[in-house]
DNA sequence: AAATATTAGTTACAAGTGTAACTATTAAAA
DNA sequence: TTTTAATAGTTACACTTGTAACTAATATTT
């Protein structure tokens, strides 16, 4: 049974999930990034993912901005000071426990989101286009179940 | 058509393919990287993809190593160096036109790629577990078109 | 054939990133 | 209750990476 699991598992460098997803995030990131840039919007792809976490999360603190999107506290810090700097979102110290400051999308932040989302789609749109719709739900639940195990 | 296109690609961030691409990329080299470094092999996911390429491929210029793996130049030029510090990989001017220089692993780039091979499959081999096999295979099938789709 | 453009690969430097050490605050242990 | 440990967030510095300019060789244009 392991034998098997091995033969089935047997590596091939092309359909190398690492690699593939490596290429796809990198492209998706750029195409955007150059997509923005040319409306003279200034946003990184990760900043983006900031972005949109907090427009449907309304509130979350740094680390919990970092549990959801993989990064870790410093890179957190570097994005929302930037975020911040240009007025698209807030720190404001918890009552609660005045370790933890919750980040929320100022009005700004709100708007450059809504900017920006014809945008992510259309990205998304190019990558999947001429692919089974249903295929590619499919392909986005596995990820989600591949990502899950990555991550216990 | 359209209308009903851009509602079915309605953005939303849980089943953005740009973070999760990101997400399931970053674990996985890092999860394979870590596993090298408590051997005592310290070659990053990058280095190794350029390892079994040109195991795949036996003979590649820079260019097109960077080609099939979506990397610069200059960052292959990085990679080359690297690998060949360590003797891992060499390069030969090619006779018909000395621009080129043909990049082929060594012996000792050939041990190390059998080395590794079973670290990459443990790998992948936890990121898919639980996960009926035939909806990886159609996942990364969906994928291959995707990053198709984003190279043309 | 000489001049120009293009291409593969390299180098240099600015900008960005990761690691470790730091502060401030709260939780747990003695 | 005092001490110790743990946690959220920040800062500093070394290391890595991206951009642009460079060399050398070949292809194209004039």
């Amino acid at each position: 049974m392991q034998f098997r699991l091995i033969n089935i598992m047997k590596y091939s460098f092309d359909t190398s999930l690492g690699n593939i997803s490596r290429m796809i995030s990198k492209s998706l990131g750029k195409s955007l990034e150059a997509k923005l840039a040319s409306r003279d919007i200034f946003i990184t792809a990760e900043q983006w993912s900031v972005l949109s976490i907090l427009f449907q999360k309304k509130k979350l603190t740094q680390i919990e901005i970092g549990t959801l999107l993989g990064l870790d506290k410093v890179q957190i810090v570097r994005i929302i000071d930037i975020l911040e700097k240009e007025k698209f979102v807030q720190r404001v110290i918890s009552l609660t426990d005045k370790r933890f400051k919750n980040v929320n999308l100022t009005p700004k932040g709100i708007e450059i989101y809504h900017k920006i989302v014809p945008y992510a789609i259309e990205v998304h749109a190019d990558a999947f286009s001429s692919i089974n719709k249903d295929d590619i739900k499919q392909c986005l639940i596995t990820l989600e179940k591949i990502n899950d195990n990555l991550n216990h």
